[in-house]
DNA sequence: CCAATTATTGACCAATTGATCAATAATAAT
DNA sequence: ATTATTATTGATCAATTGGTCAATAATTGG
């Protein structure tokens, strides 16, 4: 090797992501995302290659964040439901702190492209339906642990949830009324349990 | 007067609204706008001043048709719960004839837009909170009716509402399973009845 | 028919867009 | 130290963007 990247590779998709995340794809210009990590064209183009092709990056990102987020959440509890239901409300209420939108990134994205980008629409729609195979086994894992009704099918339920954060989330977005949504998310666990 | 407008004005504003329906605020040019209603740039320009404001046209347009959707139903259904049930159930799954997106317009809008089109922000989740007054409205007819409990807040059940229509459409553009999403949407309501 | 008013046209503008590239600088291996 | 390789820089590109404007055409009232 004959000379070395100064910039961490990682860092600069995780600020890309975070920049796509706030303003979608289309109006966030190539010049922003080179100012906010800081690399001329040059470089720029050389890593990446392309804006679809960073931005591509910057969903794999959030989706393994979301991820590691819902490991997290694991950690943190003993029963399947617990987690579910930790992982919902911390992606509806809980971090404010550390997401530039209300809304699920890939949730803005299958709303903001076009067949135009159907790389990326695919790609999108393809992450979601990870999450809501996660949801599924946490499904089966609670009704191992007897939480959840074994009469209910998981997979069918995993997209009810998705239908849930889905909504909640942009009902978020709509509303800004934290209590609100806290109250919609408890009703909708106790419809789930009968 | 000396000269007449040779365009119907309501007309291109439905064919701009169709066009940014589709594709975006963002995504949508002002030449594409331009060509999709046959008018030059100083006729356009002089008909609305920018492409904000036509979008905004656009944005109560859209309003205003949902509305008089929602007034069909009510002419097609002599039951205020069968308003809704024929409402929702219309917008979800039945008019990919008319719609150039599976999701709702006001919807795209609050997802892609950020503070940079503030007017245009607060209009759409206006639009929306007009739609979620509807069917409270509806709600408390349907109580009056006997075919909702007088012991439930319609406000609050009208907010119910919307998280499901915002995460049912934005499920089936990600899923464009209409079986699944009526199947949701049949539980829903069972849901809602007790 | 004329004049006053309004609509239409298309050339044009400055700014921004995504992207390229030759020149330069930095590094590792020999 | 030299060389080969790779990274960085910034000028630059063509295309597209939202928008303006002077010239022209059309219409109506007097």
């Amino acid at each position: 090797m004959a000379n070395v990247a100064k910039y961490d590779r990682d860092e600069v998709i995780h600020k890309a992501m975070m920049l796509f995340w706030e303003k979608g794809f289309n109006a966030t210009s190539t010049r922003d995302l080179q100012d906010a990590v800081n690399l001329r064209p040059g470089s720029f183009y050389a890593a990446f290659g392309s804006k679809e092709a960073l931005f591509s990056e910057a969903l794999k990102l959030y989706a393994s964040e979301s991820h590691d987020y819902l490991l997290n959440m694991s950690a943190e509890n003993d029963s399947a439901m617990g987690v579910i239901r930790a992982f919902m409300q911390g992606i509806i209420l809980g971090r404010k702190k550390v997401a530039p939108s209300e809304m699920c990134m890939l949730v803005k994205t299958i709303a903001e492209l076009t067949d135009e980008h159907s790389v990326l629409l695919e790609q999108s729609r393809e992450l979601l339906k990870n999450t809501e195979r996660q949801l599924a086994q946490l499904l089966e894992k609670a009704q191992q642990e007897g939480e959840f009704s074994k009469h209910k099918s998981c997979s069918h339920t995993a997209s009810y949830l998705m239908v849930q954060i889905m909504g909640l989330r942009t009902y978020m977005r709509n509303s800004q009324s934290p209590k609100l949504i806290e109250s919609l998310l408890d009703e909708m666990f106790s419809n789930l349990q009968h």
